[in-house]
DNA sequence: ATCAAAATCACCCAAAAGTATGAGCTAAAA
DNA sequence: TTTTAGCTCATACTTTTGGGTGATTTTGAT
């Protein structure tokens, strides 16, 4: 922003200047050369033409560059797992229960679940039938198998 | 191309035009008003002006966009699964084995694994038992886990 | 043909997993 | 405040799984 309104100014004042200079050229010629009986419309077609071309590099110089952006799609290999949470929703499965769910998926037996999360084993044992219940299994495998297939588990 | 050189041709027809038009403008109002007097270096600072600003919008114009490619990093959901034959050589698993381990993976039990396989339970128990030495685990939910991180199944 | 690995099956026992039912306790919602 | 949902735990019972041992048959390679 700064630096456009600078160079807007350094226009300004530059074309000032060239014009001044411009006019000065054309007395001097005037006096110099055969061209002093140039007829006023071949003085004004010059300068129409150089400040046409004055004008254009002015554009140029301080226009922002249209720019049209193309996206160039790059496919990226990715293992990243995103947690589907409308599914959890949907199947009504509890914070506690999703935490089983997930260590199940690691291998860990009923017990050793139950020491990770500090609880009995039958609590364990209450919150997995309550998994398979609502994942609609039988058998922790069968539902750790689903609830990959459904974004619960990585 | 085409559209491009054809409005730079206008252009050029605009631009005479206009200068005619200009010059027309400027002599009419020579005698029409009281600006009879004025001087050339006036009708000059008109003309540049004017011509200037004319250089301006046919730059803008015509100035090609400038093109900027983006990359767009597009995340791509690859569940492209290689199997890792040398992780099945180097652990020493059967065709059989490794199918038993395969059906474990989709939840089955091992009853359900025997009526599919046309075999009595107690085969495929043995299948297991040795699928799980090789794998150095010990429950089915262990081997799935361990068999997935080694590229063994999907 | 022979040998070794693989596949098959059986029996037994123990551990783990799963089912069913009931109950207490807490925090959040109606 | 009452209710509800979630977490906890227990007991009892069944099913599944896993470990160990041993045996027979198939199959593939030397």
């Amino acid at each position: 922003m700064t630096f456009s309104f600078w160079a807007k100014n350094r226009s300004v004042l530059l074309y000032s200047a060239s014009l001044a200079a411009l006019l000065f050229l054309m007395k001097w010629l005037e006096w110099r050369f055969i061209i002093i009986d140039y007829s006023f419309e071949l003085y004004a077609g010059a300068l129409a033409f150089i400040f046409t071309l004055l004008g254009v590099w002015l554009a140029i110089k301080i226009a922002r560059p249209k720019t049209i952006v193309v996206e160039k799609q790059v496919l990226i290999k990715t293992n990243d797992f995103v947690f589907d949470e409308s599914q959890l929703t949907r199947l009504g499965l509890s914070k506690r229960e999703l935490e089983v769910l997930q260590l199940m998926a690691e291998g860990l037996s009923n017990q050793d679940i139950a020491e990770r999360l500090f609880v009995s084993l039958n609590t364990i044992k209450t919150h997995s039938s309550k998994v398979f219940e609502k994942l609609e299994v039988q058998r922790r495998t069968q539902a750790v198998d689903r609830a990959k297939k459904l974004n619960l588990i990585p």
